[in-house]
DNA sequence: AGGAAGACCCGGACGC
DNA sequence: TGCGTCCGGGTCTTCC
């Protein structure tokens, strides 16, 4: 699932692949993915050039040459997928088959998903939006895409974001800290994956209260947070499908979880058995020997 | 304020 | 093999 680290390598992607790009044309194969009505979406972007691609928490913010911009977010399974031109042609993907799900994954076996949205870049590459089943793609203005990101909490990933920033969001909290670190209001882009992972490096259980932690222990939170984050985006992120054919890098970070995941295994720091949880309606992972 | 529960959605895993 | 059921995952909303 696309948290944090993902987005942002999907971003670096983008502005490599995508950005400057005009797009030629939209099929929409899922409309609930909208905010609009297709053929408005479609009229809407046609011709439009993507000017920048940024993220914010796990939110992708294409921005267009009109003023407006797409607002993205994955949730559970969405995925982007790219092909380049000389891709494009060899799977003589027609108009027929671009309207087909069942026969654009026949036809390109890597998709990661069924495409809900697509787009056809000048040049001839796509851009595949997939699985998009409670994922979406809003087409907004100013004013309301401020107004959706200002909701959001700090961005672990901003170098201004200070271990002092961190310890002061703590202060006065009373409930556990996973549901908190999973919280987008708190901290943008922690999803289960890497909450599980930070609070296993940090040595701390899922369920410890907010309020017992001391100042230590809040300061290994942070730079265990922050060091997880990029290690997976260093290595790759945490996919199991590609962004695009011949790309080897993503999901370098797979194999790298300690906890997430690994109920039933051993630890791979103390060979106690990883523990599973329910801890705010999420599933916690855990070493009940390393995490106090 | 925090927490639990339900809603959203559907592929995939599971049980029979 | 097929069919039904359940679960998970992120976020928002509602209710206690």
């Amino acid at each position: 699932m696309p948290e944090a680290p993902e987005m942002e390598l999907y971003k670096n992607y983008l502005n490599k692949w995508v950005k400057g790009k005009r797009i030629i044309e939209i099929n929409v194969l899922r409309t609930k993915s909208l905010n609009l009505e297709s053929t408005d979406f479609r009229n809407l972007l046609r011709g439009k050039l993507i000017q920048d691609i940024t993220r914010r928490g796990k939110f992708l913010i294409f921005q267009l040459d009109d003023g407006y911009y797409l607002l993205t977010h994955m949730m559970l399974d969405g995925r982007l997928y790219f092909l380049a031109v000389e891709n494009v042609k060899k799977l003589l993907l027609s108009e027929v088959v671009l309207n087909d799900a069942e026969e654009l994954k026949q036809r390109i076996k890597e998709l990661p998903g069924k495409a809900s949205v697509i787009f056809s870049l000048w040049d001839g590459s796509m851009l595949f939006f997939c699985s998009l089943t409670l994922g979406y793609l809003h087409y907004l203005g100013q004013e309301p895409l401020d107004k959706k990101l200002q909701e959001l909490g700090k961005e672990p990933l901003d170098p201004n974001f200070r271990v002092e920033d961190f310890t002061r969001l703590l202060e006065g909290k009373k409930g556990m800290i996973k549901p908190w670190l999973m919280n987008p209001k708190n901290v943008a882009g922690v999803g289960n994956a890497y909450s599980n992972e930070t609070l296993f490096k940090a040595g701390i259980l899922p369920t410890r209260l907010i309020s017992s932690l001391s100042k230590a222990e809040k300061e290994s939170l942070y730079h265990s947070l922050v060091s997880i984050l990029q290690d997976s985006i260093r290595l790759g992120g945490d996919m199991e499908e590609k962004f695009a054919p011949g790309d080897d890098f993503t999901g370098g970070y797979n194999p790298h979880f300690q906890a997430y995941d690994r109920a039933g295994k051993l630890c791979l720091s103390c060979h106690e058995v990883i523990q599973k949880l329910e801890v705010g309606g999420r599933q916690a992972f855990f070493c009940p020997n390393c995490q106090k």
